[in-house]
DNA sequence: CCGCTTGTGTCACTGAGTGTCAAATAGATT
DNA sequence: AATCTATTTGACACTCAGTGACACAAGCGG
């Protein structure tokens, strides 16, 4: 695992960059596949009704497997949530210095909305698995609880908090969850109505109303 | 079930009342029973690592009877959830019918305030104990969003908006969501601190702090 | 061709949650 | 007090998620 190379050129590769290398690659398309299975799966039985016996059967691998590439069945559903999360922090702190924390997130979710727009069928499919499975859902909000922990000091910069006042200061999560809540909303909403309104516009509409004034 | 009485006097009051009932009553002590093993249990050795079989014996029934009295595990710590929402909601519509959401919402919050100081130990307990557990506080956060749905129509009036605008109005939920995000934040900055400052302080900076000017 | 790393299937196990059924039990009736 | 009846309970069996152990097959480097 930590030997110097697994291969004399694709592991000098693997170590030095980011370029997947054979085995990672492999790796990712059978998860990929897993998952593409897996969602048609749910679609039609039903999150809670699909055994991970049926998804691995129909992936053509034994149950045990799925648990390698997988650590539970709620990830197949779930995973994408975790490079939305990097992707949303990155976008944060690439904001200038001085805008404010609300815009600031405001504009960050901009990366989650360009994600909903590339494929809106696949965001409405999960939206609305995510209304049929109450564990589904407890773990997708739970996930992205733990998405907000890395924002805690790019907001508390910008809400003018001096220094780490640690965990002993609500605001920056609270802001945080705030803005998350205006998330929800607005894809709850965006489902509801089935896709139709932008949901750039839904969320704005909903960080407007519970900071008026704002943006 | 449906017959017309179990007794002959009680039978009457149980149904035109809400007096309990001696049936009742004994289902309820036992819950009570139970709630308070498992607690215990769950604080010893973590929730995760203690079985249902644990907290059965240690409260002299069977694994199955304990399934009588509570659908999942989860449930003997986050039962008192559903009732802390009801007096939530029930505050909510006692508010004064001019006041604005925010504002309705902070004072509506009052109630689980008083919750907390009542016995600070046991929430104390409790948050500590979600973060323990993944799958707990997973369901913990998503019986919390599911107490929201009957905020909506109380906020959607005190935000001026006419009539029924169904699902498709991301504005109530995302203010209701945003309020709740306040409470989580004063919570966890609570337990940060020990308990030590009071709960009320903490979430009227996390309140104010996502919308400024406000309270 | 050999040896090593890695992926896979099989088996066995724990633990949550559910259905079924027979025995116990508590309450009401006479 | 004896009995009838609705409810509660324990015991058993089952499904399914998730994990550990192990033997086997395959890919790749030497």
């Amino acid at each position: 695992m930590l030997g110097p190379a697994q291969g004399t050129i694709a592991g000098v590769t693997a170590i030095t960059t980011h370029e997947p290398g054979l085995r990672e690659r492999t790796r990712r398309a059978v998860r990929s596949e897993l998952i593409e299975v897996a969602m048609d799966l749910f679609g039609e039985k039903g999150f809670d009704a699909t055994t991970i016996e049926e998804v691995a059967a129909a992936a053509g691998m034994s149950r045990r497997s799925f648990f390698r590439y997988f650590p539970s069945k709620e990830d197949v559903v779930l995973g994408h949530l975790d490079d939305l999360g990097e992707a949303v922090a990155a976008a944060l702190t690439a904001r200038p210095e001085g805008e404010d924390a609300w815009t600031a997130l405001r504009r960050a979710f901009d990366v989650l909305i360009a994600d909903t727009e590339a494929d809106p069928a696949r965001t409405l499919a999960l939206m609305r698995m995510l209304d049929t499975s109450a564990v589904l859902k407890a773990r997708f909000l739970e996930r992205q609880m733990r998405l907000q922990e890395p924002l805690i000091p790019e907001i508390a910069a910008r809400l003018g908090l001096k220094g780490s006042t640690g965990g002993v200061d609500p605001r920056p999560r609270a802001v945080i969850g705030a803005a998350q809540a205006c998330i929800e909303a607005a894809l709850e909403a965006w489902m509801a109505a089935d896709g139709a309104p932008p949901v750039r516009d839904l969320l704005d509409d909903a960080m407007r109303a519970v900071r008026p004034g704002s943006l």
